[in-house]
DNA sequence: GAGAGGTTACTACGCTGTCAGTAAGTGATG
DNA sequence: CATCACTTACTGACAGCGTAGTAACCTCTC
């Protein structure tokens, strides 16, 4: 319980410390969290793997920061540094895709994760718990605003189709990562995307009587 | 490399060992593979794990043989022992997202092990790169014969459909097992599916201009 | 009585975290 | 401006645990 915060760091020392951070990220992606060793990260920045525990305290505190670096370079670029709304959230999420495509490591880092953080106390767990909500209130606001803009009610189905845009990105990119060949991460994400703002926007034209409707 | 195969098993060493299997099941999906260890499947079966070395010859063979158990379980209760083509298959889909809301401790495994497939050296990762290549083919077969059906060319835009519907089936798991009373897994997957197969069998009705056309 | 289905005992290893010690920096002070 | 007091940034050794796999040995059952 030893609130090991601010320790007046050097200058240098920050830029160590986010160093240690990339290392891990690429760590912990390759092996994932539990069997990602504290010695490879460490020898990656040339370092022992107590130097590393010396700076984050454990390794569970390490995996902790790993997710929100990765969260506050992801902002970082973006024009005022906030997340998009109404329809230029979903260009943004399809410019993501696409830009996904050139990072592997990152990609892999938050598949094995955030699988990885369903399973029974893991450390990392309550950050994508708060991370998924947060995204799906963005997006179902996104919705609520495109629809406003076009003069008709946001109908219910708003809120599995936000979880299923940020599910269908995910999922991508698991096939796309065991197989870069036969996947394309970022036009099958776009597809989906549009297919699913799409029936948000015009529901049913046509049934197609999935047993969704309970009719029999 | 033994092929510890078919060591002439006496009946009621196969119930034993299919009680080891939904065991290994249940632990590796609670705490991952590398993570799960066998004296916690050993004690579900009041065992050692000594002995189920002695029936699986090492834990990376157990593995293999959890995964192709579920698959034979899978596809045992439909009809014929095959899954079906055709717009049937989307329905046997929804189908089967309706039936994993009342087994969350499968769908933690699926969802668990195949994301960590994707680590190095993985032993599992064969195994999870047929899996989807095979599903991916199957459901390009569905959409084909669909679209035969109604006397229509089958879009370029199958591939990624098919590649989609499995995405979000897998990723709403994952948002499901973090917040289960946020997230209506089957609801979800039933939709995003409708959707995905209308953009394919109607597409763009209406442009969204999401960025994928690039007219600028 | 031979082999299947185990157990007990043990080896070997990898991992996190602790601890003591060291070298280099920081800062107040006489 | 030199020195003393203290902090930061580590290293190296090691404790302690958990784990996979092996080997030898029982003990039922065909």
């Amino acid at each position: 319980m030893t609130t090991r915060r601010a320790p007046r760091a050097r200058p240098e020392t920050l830029v160590k410390r986010t160093e240690i951070l990339r290392a891990a990220t690429a760590t912990f992606g390759a092996k994932g969290y539990k069997n990602g060793p504290l010695t490879e990260i460490a020898d990656q920045v040339g370092m022992t793997h107590a130097g590393i525990l010396h700076h984050f305290g454990s390794k569970d505190q390490l995996l902790v920061e790993v997710l929100k670096y990765r969260d506050q370079e992801d902002v970082a670029p973006l024009e005022g540094a906030h997340i998009p709304g109404g329809m230029e959230l979903f260009r943004h999420l399809v410019r993501t895709a696409f830009t996904n495509e050139t990072r592997p490591g990152i990609v892999q880092a938050y598949a094995v994760l955030s699988a990885e953080s369903v399973t029974d106390e893991h450390p990392g767990r309550a950050y994508f718990e708060e991370r998924y909500q947060t995204l799906r209130r963005e997006i179902t606001e996104a919705f609520a605003a495109v629809c406003a803009e076009r003069g008709i009610t946001a109908p219910a189905t708003v809120d599995r189709a936000a979880a299923s845009i940020l599910a269908v990105m995910d999922g991508l990119q698991v096939q796309w990562l065991l197989s870069p060949d036969d996947v394309q991460l970022a036009e099958a994400s776009a597809f989906a995307i549009e297919a699913i703002v799409a029936a948000v926007l015009e529901p049913s034209r046509t049934p197609l009587d999935l047993g969704l409707h309970p009719t029999s």
